[in-house]
DNA sequence: TGCACATTTGGCAATATCGCCAAATCTGCG
DNA sequence: CGCAGATTTGGCGATATTGCCAAATGTGCA
């Protein structure tokens, strides 16, 4: 694999790995409904709120969510709703890995 | 968050897991177009076979690759084609982010 | 200015991931 | 059986990720 083809699949890895989190992929799920703020999504998930913090970082550094103030609190949105994609998909994977379970069972 | 939504997003994120790194994400872009034995894939990649083995093995448990035996080789095909709808969108980021980082320069 | 609230940053221990090497398996065949 | 080729497994050091706490920073307002 040359370079140039190495460094294209990092940089999608990159963006991948930036989902790669059951808490991001919750935050980017509920983003694709409606923006929120740090306290809010502290509350949703019930970890420490600079965990939060940190897990929006990684999805803003990736081009996933954007941020902006809005007084003292600052509110992310989805930046890239075709990342919903995902999950249809995800969905479908799950989906087969059970119905193989299910035919080694019967 | 309650626990059973909490396992939920921790599925999808193991799923999501096993295709963020750029080996395999290689390994899955292949594999869309033709099946491939380890011993052709690692040629492709360019690191050890153990290493390309256990990133399929990752693959594998994940339910995104299935593998069968042809002889003593062992061949990967994709499971679940929609994965590769991944890769649109993943394009879409890389490039709005490109385009983001041409706004601030100009 | 100084307080209260919202968020981020630094730091650290626990854990997981990665890639290579060596050794173990597995398969077809003479 | 025993060898050669293909693949997997075990193990290890190096590196990255994660979550919490404490401390720092940013913001609106009295």
């Amino acid at each position: 694999m040359d370079a140039q083809t190495k460094a294209l699949y990092e940089a999608r890895a990159e963006i991948i790995k930036a989902m790669a989190h059951p808490t991001r992929l919750f935050i980017v799920d509920h983003l694709s409904r409606r923006k929120a703020c740090v306290a809010e999504l502290t509350n949703l998930i019930g970890a420490d709120m600079s965990t939060v913090s940190k897990h929006l970082t990684v999805l803003k550094s990736a081009g996933i969510v954007e941020d902006h103030k809005q007084g003292a609190q600052v509110y992310y949105a989805l930046r890239v709703p075709c990342i919903m994609n995902f999950f249809g998909c995800v969905e479908s994977v799950i989906k087969t890995n059970a119905n193989r379970q299910l035919r080694l069972v019967k």
